[in-house]
DNA sequence: TTGTATGCGTTATCAT
DNA sequence: ATGATAACGCATACAA
């Protein structure tokens, strides 16, 4: 691979001249540009960007930890953040933390170690001040860490109600919400609390089932289905992130219950698998695009020591299908 | 940010000392390396890896370009290549192409300036020469390049045999295979030549629908199917891969016909979404965990100078659902 | 057992 | 308009 050097030997100018030609920087004359681009065609001259990045003290990378991308929504998203970061000359570091603390402390040492320029984080099992000491750019996705650290998630708050509105206005007398723990300190719950206003505003029976089972695992998943069902079997209306919200459409089915007729369901998220399901799931759309457009322009501002909002919310919308 | 310089003054000693503590390499007496631990812990060093890799000429990062993680196949396959490529220490740059020639080509040029030390390519959209002119160690995962690049890719052929002699047993009698375009030289290409071998073996009427419509565009999508049941009304049977079988359930079932008593369906992956559906879907399996590792071995053993296996080929499996 | 000098490929500063 | 040199942080060859 050919270096600076070869390409001034080549050329018969110094190292100097051709990164002055390269960066476009100071005065060069036109013959000797010409004759440097010449050069560098031929020899196909790439400039190496570890050796640009350590005197810079820029790696023009950017770490991004999620659970995994082969869920859904963090696939979408990765795959978003990952077109805006390249737009702007930047390369993103992938990890998958699998919600593994042990892990996910790892990644954040080999992400220092490489200096990533900034951390996406959309995995969150470490404490508080593992955080604070990162000192450097980062942004969570979905999660209130702490005064100094910028945020980015969905209108949850307003998602819920939405949902919640959405099944009352359909008819429903018992409805059921299920999400993971809501111990963490994830946006994500203030779902559950519009919901939870709603239904009790309106005086509509609801239960609210926290469970960590892994939606992929199909027995699991729907013996917990099965049980919500069998202890309420009254519930005609649930409302759960688009996987479970998949797995609750497949269970109703195999219960014999009619969706939406019976059951109406109601996803977040408006993953692309939403609009796959039979019938076609009712949501909640987060704005992933625009999400991992303003997570990317969050490090980058930071990057560039300029300073960012510290809560960024985005607006939701409902999209209606079948499924309610 | 601590570099080895303040660790060794710090330590009362010189850098290459430090170094080789860090690396250990060398005698060293307990004591100095007792000090130098207290104090690389004292300050937070981290190697700075950057540094590390201009010197030593190895990145430890590997390029990853596929179409997009968003779609479930890659992100599965990319969550498993991340997880086997971190185990070995090498680090992932995550590239989408979206099938766009100028992205991929644009991607594999910043890899090369980053000095990954291989790239895994999902994507094939440019020329033989532009790979064979890569001189670096590639492995391609489904698409035979050629004799110098070596390919990943599981058992099309036997995948093929499989649906079609499952839908026969099954008693169809007029069967489709949706697929894309057959033009490239991809190994999915030998599903196709499998299904049709064995259909005309049986005498089993049988069409080929070659389509390069966006699986996710919901509308366009159901009117292919539909267009395959109009034309086609007979049609008993359809293997397609999991996305495309799930958008043709989808379309059973708004036509009226049950699945799998009017029409049976077997799909190709074995993505998780294929558990997710209504009926649960009967798919051909690809091994995707082991063919991350294989193709994490392939890079790795080019790069360490090692010869490879050209063409490797890995079992699939029938899953059988309820879509049969 | 530890230290000195050099180089990895690039850019910036200061000369000329 | 171009060149010599130092520096980014680290690891090795060679000395001592």
């Amino acid at each position: 691979m050919a270096t600076i050097k070869d390409v001034a030997r080549e050329a018969g100018l110094t190292v100097t001249t051709v990164s002055r030609v390269l960066n476009n920087r100071g005065y060069i004359s036109a013959a000797t540009r010409e004759k440097v681009y010449r050069v560098m065609a031929e020899l196909d001259y790439q400039p190496n960007e570890i050796a640009r990045s350590l005197f810079r003290q820029r790696s023009k990378m950017i770490g991004l930890i999620v659970p995994t991308v082969s869920h859904p929504f963090f696939g979408e998203l990765s795959t978003a953040i990952e077109q805006h970061a390249y737009a702007a000359g930047y390369k993103i570091v992938l990890c998958n933390s699998h919600l593994d603390q042990e892990k996910e402390r790892d990644y954040v040492d080999m992400l220092k170690r490489h200096k990533v320029d900034g951390i996406i984080m959309g995995s969150h099992t470490l404490g508080v001040e593992e955080y604070e000491n990162l000192n450097m750019p980062v942004v969570t996705i979905d999660r209130q860490i702490s005064a100094t650290i910028p945020s980015l998630s969905s209108d949850n708050y307003e998602g819920g109600r939405i949902a919640a509105r959405l099944l009352i206005s359909k008819g429903c007398r018992k409805v059921a919400y299920i999400c993971g723990s809501l111990k963490l300190e994830l946006f994500a719950n203030r779902r559950h609390d519009a919901f939870v206003e709603e239904m009790t505003k309106t005086k509509c029976p609801h239960v609210v089932v926290q469970t960590n089972i892994d939606v992929f695992d199909t027995t699991q998943y729907e013996a917990l289905v099965n049980a919500l069902f069998t202890e309420h079997p009254e519930t005609d209306g649930v409302f759960a992130s688009d996987l479970k919200a998949a797995r609750v459409i497949q269970t109703c089915v195999r219960l014999g219950k009619r969706v939406p007729e019976d059951v109406r369901i109601v996803g977040y998220d408006d993953v692309r698998l939403a609009s796959f399901l039979v019938p076609p799931l009712t949501t909640i759309r987060q704005p992933i695009d625009e999400m991992a457009d303003q997570l990317v322009g969050l490090i980058l501002r930071q990057i560039a020591g300029e300073s960012v909002p510290m809560d960024t919310v985005l607006p939701v919308a409902l999209v209606e299908r079948s499924s309610t």
